[in-house]
This record gives C-alpha cells, sequence and structure tokens, in this order.
DNA sequence: TCTTAATATTCCTTTACACGTATATACGTT
DNA sequence: AACGTATATACGTGTAAAGGAATATTAAGA
C-alpha cells in the first residue's frame, strides 16, 4: 500500500481528487474534463482507492468515485508541525503564494536561494 | 525545479524538515539522528534546498541548516479544499488518523476496500 | 445472443530517482 | 604546507512508476 504522500504526488491524482472534491464524478466524465486517455484515469483511480482516497459505487456500466478525505489527514498532521512558521512568517508566506501563481521565468541551476 | 510536493514525498527529506522544524542543524547531526549516510544527506538537502525548503549558513566547515516554511504553505492551500470533509466526517477521521499510528497486518491486494 | 458502452487490466517502453562508492572541495589546525 | 574534518558532487546501478496501445471485463439494449 502507498503512502498517501506517493498518491498526491502525482499531478494528475491531485487534480481527480480536486475534482472529486466538488462531486462525484464517472470515470468518463473525469477523463474529458481533465484531458486524460481513459486507460490512465482508471490506473490513478486504481492507486487511488488501494490508498482509501476515493470510494465506488456502481451505476449501470459506470462507475462513479467520490473522495474519502481520512488519508489526507495524515499529510494535515504532518504539516501541523510547521504552522508554527505560518504564523510567525506570515508576510513571506503570502509573498510565496502570491509567486506561486505566477509563471516564474527560467532560473539557472546550482545557485543558493537563499534572498539575504 | 521540482514541485513541492515532489520534495516531501521521499521521507527521508520528510524527516529531515520535520527535524529542522524543531531547531537548526548542522549535515553531521541530521546524519547522525537520521541515522542516514552522509551523501545522501547531502543530496536530500540539495533537493531541498533547489525548492526553497531549507536554507543554510556556513559554520567553519559546517553548514547548518534550517527550515524555509513557505514553500509548504503550497501543499497547505492544495489541502484545504478538503478541509470541508474535516469537519462534516469527524468520526471517521479520528478513527484513520488512530489506525495511522499503527502497524497493519498484512493486507492481500485488489479487494476494494469500501467499507461498506 | 449480438452489439455497444463504460471501465479495467496487461504489456511494453521510457524516464526519473534513490542509493552506495568513490572522489572532490572547503575550511581549520598544526 | 600538510593533514583532518565536514560537506558536496559524480558515476554507475537497480527499481519503480507513468504513459500509450491493445485487450479484457462487465453491463445494457436490441
Amino acid at each position: 500500500m502507498q503512502s498517501v504522500f506517493e498518491v498526491i504526488v502525482e499531478p494528475s491524482r491531485r487534480a481527480i481528487l480536486g475534482l472529486l472534491a466538488t462531486s462525484e464524478q464517472s470515470v468518463g466524465e473525469i477523463e474529458t474534463r481533465l484531458h486524460m486517455s481513459q486507460p490512465a484515469v482508471s490506473k490513478h483511480l486504481r492507486v487511488l482507492r488501494d490508498a482509501g482516497l476515493v470510494q465506488s459505487r456502481v451505476d449501470a456500466q459506470r462507475r462513479l468515485y467520490r473522495i474519502r478525505p481520512e488519508p489526507l489527514a495524515e499529510v494535515d498532521v504532518w504539516l501541523s508541525q510547521f504552522r508554527q512558521f505560518w504564523s510567525t512568517h506570515l508576510d513571506a508566506l503570502e509573498r510565496h503564494l502570491d509567486q506561486m501563481s505566477i509563471d516564474v521565468p527560467h532560473k539557472s541551476k546550482g545557485e543558493n536561494d537563499d534572498p539575504k
């Protein structure tokens, strides 16, 4: 069984989970909305299901998948040890979150990113 | 540049971050406390530094590493879309978190984990 | 039963990554 | 300068995982 960290490292799987956070979806719907091949969707769903992150129910030929958020709590618990920094460095944090949404231009490798 | 998700998927790197959450550490201290080889520690620190998750300062021959929590906020932001489930399914969540700390006995593969 | 739709699985190939070993670099001490 | 300590990097190797194409399975409908 894979750890929840291994499961959510895959961008497609995070996208699937994000989609399911809104509502239950069939495989075909996921395929269409995320522009993935059908086998790819099924394979990712298999991983997600094995890790307990989703759950399926049958509706005729379709399988409707919904989220099972419990394993994500493990990530939340792990993160909590760093929340102390959130509160004490709010400014830098907000700057960083703003940065995230921007397409960063190319950066040469090997340089230390320490801004000081 | 790797995404923060790719960085924290590695258990050793999560362990390093956990250690640094407490206090600044030298490479040798990390090596000793986590029972890792020196090259392994250096390599993981390189990944962490490239991703902006740690930062180093020089102290004689030693390099002291400390945490830079900002990128972890990205994980927190992603997780937030699932927090709605936390509040509405607290019981199942607590059960799951209790489970996590238990060494789960072997489970045969291929079975659907849907408990219903 | 034959066919179509929806989903799952298998096989194959490619890529990425983690580790160990060995070596390089940097700093300090004598 | 020579040596020791601390850290970083290079190289080779094994492994695992993701994607595409093809195929298998399951259920519905005619």
